[in-house]
DNA sequence: CGGCAAATTGAAAAGACTCAAAGTAAGTGG
DNA sequence: CCACTTACTTTGAGTCTTTTCAATTTGCCG
């Protein structure tokens, strides 16, 4: 899985931040740029540490947490090839703000900052990216605020699942999505900011309400429709309903 | 207190976006800039709605909110002057993501969404201030994230009201601090993703603690590390504990 | 087969939400 | 100045959700 050789050159084109560089610049990058290789679990860098640079990820897939003093762990987002890593520290000034521990065997390329700050200054493209970027991390966080405000866990493990269904589905009778659930009950937990046992009745429960299957590892949705109604998903409210504390705003929004 | 005659390079100079650039680029972005007031609870715009382009606020105070189908209303954060209104959808493109509401009278001056491209085109620094701003976004978002995964309401108040008192707090006998405060147990519901009755015991709560005291609209803290303690702040998790899924990492870690 | 991590299930308790009722506070108009 | 309205707050009771702890059970791998 993990390649032995490397193009960093490579990887860098095909990243969400560095793409659509001139291709001398991404090889004098890749000069510079020093690799790590992950194993299944291993930390790249931990939540309040100096932030030493950014990093690229070339292969395999991490996960950005945090972690409460209790042990608990949020998974903030999954990242695979091509995406940026610690932008935030790197642009906003301060320490990570998360840590990334891998959930397979990973292979990483750093780029200190001030090597980046360098090159932003030299091609401002650069910045446009990490605004991209950076501007779609902010609505990511977003909806995930939203689901944990409003809906309960039931709901969002059924956003869980479609979104894995979307990624790594492939049609089923029709109406019918199946995939491999390759993550522990502890995992999946650890995403919707709950905890094992909750996820697993969570599952026993969509399987009474026939809107799932499971057979071991393999998940069933025999109707997608149906499973989507489930999850409470907001279809968007439409303005100049009233929505806010008690009577506070009636007839005051536009 | 809302001026009515309103220097809007003034306002672009103080921002936290536009601060830096150069007198006449100010001016000249001034003279196309358009102005908006809004009355208390008035809406600046809706989620879900075309991205027109970006806002700074010049006076008052606006809260950017996502709001449930049931009506439940989840605060992603409050602004005032100088802060910068929708860098999400001009930057990382799509619709508005979250709605802005007036919480006082405000005046806000809006610049087109290609009038910013242009402009950051011309002057890459304005380009380093808006990845700075998101950034520093997504660190706070993240911490959000993390309050509504971990801890209860009850902590999740005392949070609020530290922040609060960081901001508006006056010194109130030696290891005290008092002030007012101005929102209604609703507002502050649903900043804490919560709902209003709960706030109100979890008020009763932190008094019958003796960790609060409430006379009208000031709240007196008597004794501040003594909340501090209650909040389960993350005081930084170390480096190589044992925090994930059951033993799965065990030994993995760094 | 044994050993072990993961998953399930039950039962109890804590926390949060809802609805209903009653209390408080400030402002308006007589 | 008082009664009245209106918005906001508090409190109680019932219910649902989520967490926690403990006891099994399942399924996998050597």
């Amino acid at each position: 899985v993990t390649p032995l050789s490397l193009d960093k050159s490579d990887v860098l084109r095909q990243s969400e931040v560095f793409a659509g560089l001139p291709e001398i610049v991404l090889r004098n990058i890749a000069a510079y740029a020093t690799v790590r290789r992950l194993a299944r679990a291993e930390m790249l860098y931990a939540e309040g540490e100096d932030a030493w640079g950014l990093f690229v990820i070339a292969s395999g897939e991490v996960r950005t947490v945090r972690q409460s003093v209790e042990g608990r762990e949020q998974v903030l987002s999954t990242e695979t090839r091509g995406a940026a890593l610690a932008l935030v520290p790197v642009f906003g000034g301060g320490p990570y703000f998360s840590s990334v521990i891998a959930d397979t065997p990973s292979v990483v390329i750093g780029i200190n900052r001030t090597d980046i700050t360098r090159l932003c200054e030299k091609h401002p493209e650069l910045l446009w990216n990490v605004s991209r970027v950076l501007a779609r991390k902010v609505r990511y966080c977003a909806e995930l605020i939203e689901s944990l405000a409003f809906r309960n866990v039931d709901q969002r493990l059924v956003h869980h699942l479609l979104c894995l269904a979307e990624q790594h589905g492939v049609p089923y009778n029709g109406r019918g999505v199946t995939f491999e659930l390759t993550s522990t009950r502890s995992e999946i937990a650890s995403r919707l900011g709950s905890v094992r046992e909750v996820v697993s009745r969570a599952l026993s429960h969509l399987h009474e309400k026939k809107l799932i299957e499971l057979r071991g590892r393999t998940v069933i949705i025999p109707d997608l429709p149906a499973l989507r109604g489930f999850s409470g998903e907001s279809a968007h409210v439409t303005r100049g309903r009233d929505l806010s504390h008690g009577q506070l705003t009636r007839n005051a929004a536009i």
